[in-house]
RNA sequence: GCGCCUGUAGCUCAGAUGGAUAGAGCGGCAGACUUCGAAUCUGUAGGCCGGGGGUUCGAAUCCCUCCAGGCGCGCCA
């Protein structure tokens, strides 16, 4: 709501400023009041303006507050302070217009032109994922969602490295260290008594340690590497079913969170079919890469990372003297076909079908039809924790380079910073620290000491907790309900813990913050919704036929303008307003690509409707004009509130 | 050495585009359940916004500088 009246009044204040003072004017930045009773949007473009015009900004505040009004939905404008033109909403109006919205009988955003191809999760399937995945997984999740919610077409897909390095350790342990065939290891993953993927993380841990005491043994690692980039033997056997039974293992546990994905792109068919070989064709035409013949690098092909008019050369090594690509290289690729800029393309099959009917599909090199279009993408965020930095940069140098411009400037890393553990935690979990660790604030994850903490055990631990507390609250008596009840605060909890810190900062894990199921957590969302929901289900016991929906049509003008006047009105307004705000807030939050953003509203507007729902007892309410007003003002936080759930993830429990 | 990020209440963090009296959760203290279930609400204490300069009508926010911490900078990924 809040950005179509934005909109307007920008709009009247270009003309206004046109014809009062003859400027041409930018659209006008906004703010938000600092306290209600002031006005609903704030204007402070007086300022400026009083330096161009050499005026006192007040005068020019009060000459703009009068020449921008009529707007339609706004009431009246006053000026206050030095020169703030606040602007007061017609209540009535909005509110009745917000609940139509909610309603999903108008307002529904239109779909925007163009594809937002967000890559998320592209977890190593080498071993079991952790904590830190857990957050990029639902950090692109969010964001997937708030494109979805604002119009945008967003497609998701999940990176699957199988030809890697660290698929190749783990293969090479299981041939060498523990002497098994691919079909013996065929035989493990379809062996119920043992997790793949957490003997997998062991393993992997295992042959970290081995090449430490036999660094010998690296010879083998190159080797079954290069068998897995040639698919060859029984190395390329045994990492397709490594890799395959651990990418299942991996859409498993982001399945239990509500993460799904439309594409699975696979490493082995870039390679298949020379995607590399494409991108550097065209690197090398139009001069982006060059071949140094002297000095440290002799042999490579280099691209240069300089702007113009520095000295000293950075370069960085895009193949290697033996002919190899290097992984930046790699991503070039995957990244001009992102865009639909290599001129090649995958074909696709099913990977599987999830239960909301929505498919998977995955790439393959032989063609099938059917699949929808993938990729072609007008807008890619690339969904990587904040250490790969540099080598971001690098793919977008290489996409100016190659004079793709408009690629460079839409390609996005959306960098967040690691998950670690607090020392205290590290030393729960089993570990044995330093010294020096100890001291440390946090402790890093690292797969090749096997030190994290797995997401399915934390999961594990999320339920079994939340489970209890549903059982020892006597909110069901059905064992199968209350694990239901569970899984869902379970889920609540940890999507609103890994959403609710802003991307730049480094998640310290600690049990009792991020088991906490009260203050700003996800139950307490969740426990709202349910509050408000409860009102409802309560009321209509009483009055047959009740529908929260059609109280919009049950409501006069009249009434409602009448519920909004007064010092109880103005708390009203305060709530209503807020839920107003959430197309602004998503707005914002997709701008600075910060899904925080749209975590710390769901909190405030919970915390609103709670502080709401203790003052005015609804069901107890002697007037039933008045009884009506409220039974409307909690439908729209209600519907408001699921919205902003649904955006994170987060689903709402019949009873809590 | 060079580059990027971070520094706000005891702890963990919000404060987009510079804007009105710097906020929240946890923890502390004091209160509120015969009600739409207290996974809640109310009140209270707690701040040289890392230090110092500058720009501006106005700076937690922009610029410079210093300090502290983290992360990058490989013919690894």
């Amino acid at each position: 709501m809040y950005l179509a009246i934005q909109e307007a009044i920008g709009r009247k204040y270009i003309e206004t400023v046109r014809g009062l003072f003859g400027l041409e004017a930018g659209a006008p930045a906004f703010d938000i009041p600092p306290h209600a009773e002031m006005g609903d949007l704030s204007l402070a473009a007086a300022f400026e303006l009083a330096k161009k015009l050499r005026r006192a900004p007040r005068q020019i505040a009060e000459e703009l507050a009068r020449g921008i009004l009529p707007v339609e939905g706004v009431r009246r404008a006053t000026v206050a302070g030095g020169g703030y033109v606040n602007f007061h909403l017609d209540r009535a109006r909005v509110a009745r217009a917000l609940f139509h919205e909610r309603s999903g009988l108008s307002g529904a955003s239109q779909l925007r032109p163009g594809k937002v191809l967000v890559e998320h999760t592209s977890i190593n399937p080498n071993k079991a994922a952790h904590i830190g995945h857990l957050r990029n997984a639902v950090l692109g999740d969010v964001f997937a969602r708030l494109l979805g919610f604002r119009g945008y077409q967003a497609e998701v897909q999940n990176y699957i490295d199988n030809t890697g390095v660290q698929v190749a350790d783990v293969v090479a342990g299981f041939l060498y260290l523990e002497q098994k065939s691919a079909a013996e290891v065929q035989a493990l993953v379809k062996d119920s008594g043992t997790r793949f993927d957490y003997y997998c993380w062991d393993l992997y841990a295992k042959v970290f340690r081995h090449y430490e005491e036999n660094p010998e043994g690296l010879a083998r690692r190159a080797e079954t590497l290069q068998a897995i980039e040639e698919n060859q033997g029984e190395a390329a056997r045994m990492a397709q079913i490594v890799s395959t039974a651990i990418v299942k293992k991996h859409l498993a546990t982001m399945l239990r969170l509500n993460i799904e994905y439309d594409l699975l792109v696979e490493e082995s068919e870039i390679l298949r079919l020379d995607f590399w070989k494409a991108a550097f064709e065209e690197m090398r035409r139009v001069g982006a890469v060059r071949q140094a013949t002297a000095g440290k690098n002799a042999g490579c092909w280099v691209m240069s990372l300089n702007e113009a008019g520095e000295e000293e050369e950075d370069v960085k090594i895009i193949v290697r003297s033996n002919g190899t690509v290097t992984y930046v290289g790699k991503d070039i690729a995957y990244h001009m076909w992102k865009f639909g800029l290599l001129g090649k393309d995958f074909t696709y099959a099913p990977f599987e079908r999830y239960a909301s009917g929505k498919t998977l599909w995955r790439t393959t090199a032989e063609g099938r039809d059917g699949a929808p279009s993938f990729g072609h993408a007008s807008q890619v965020y690339s969904v990587i924790d904040t250490r790969q930095t540099y080598l971001q940069n690098v793919v977008v140098a290489a996409l100016k380079a190659m004079g793709h411009e408009e690629a460079a400037a839409h390609l996005h890393h959306f960098a967040y910073e690691v998950v670690g553990l607090s020392p205290g935690c590290a030393e729960e979990l089993g570990f044995e620290l330093s010294a020096e660790d100890r001291e440390r604030s946090y402790v890093e994850v690292s797969g090749r000491k096997g030190l994290g903490l797995k997401a399915d055990d934390l999961m594990d631990r999320l339920v079994e907790k939340a489970t209890e507390e549903v059982r020892s609250r006597g909110m069901s008596d059905d064992p199968a309900e209350q694990s239901a009840y569970g899984r869902m605060i379970a889920v609540g909890a940890l999507r609103y813990f890994l959403s609710k810190f802003s991307r730049r900062v480094v998640i310290v894990f600690d049990f009792k913050e991020a088991l906490g199921f009260e203050g700003e957590t996800g139950p307490y969302l969740q426990y709202s919704a349910v509050r408000a929901r409860n009102i409802f289900r309560k009321y209509a016991e009483t009055h047959a036929g009740f529908e929260a929906g059609g109280l919009g049509d049950e409501i006069s003008d009249a009434e409602l303008g009448a519920g909004f006047e007064g010092e109880d009105g103005q708390a009203f307004w305060q709530l209503a307003s807020l839920a107003a705000q959430l197309d602004l807030v998503a707005e914002q939050a997709i701008a600075a690509a910060e899904p925080a953003v749209t975590a710390k509203y769901a909190f405030r507007l919970a915390q609103s409707f709670n502080n709401f729902y203790h003052r005015y007892h609804i069901l107890s309410e002697p007037d039933p004009g008045r009884q009506k007003f409220l039974l409307f003002l909690v439908a729209l936080a209600s519907a408001t509130l699921a919205q902003t759930l649904d955006i994170l993830g987060i689903e709402v429990p019949e009873r809590m």
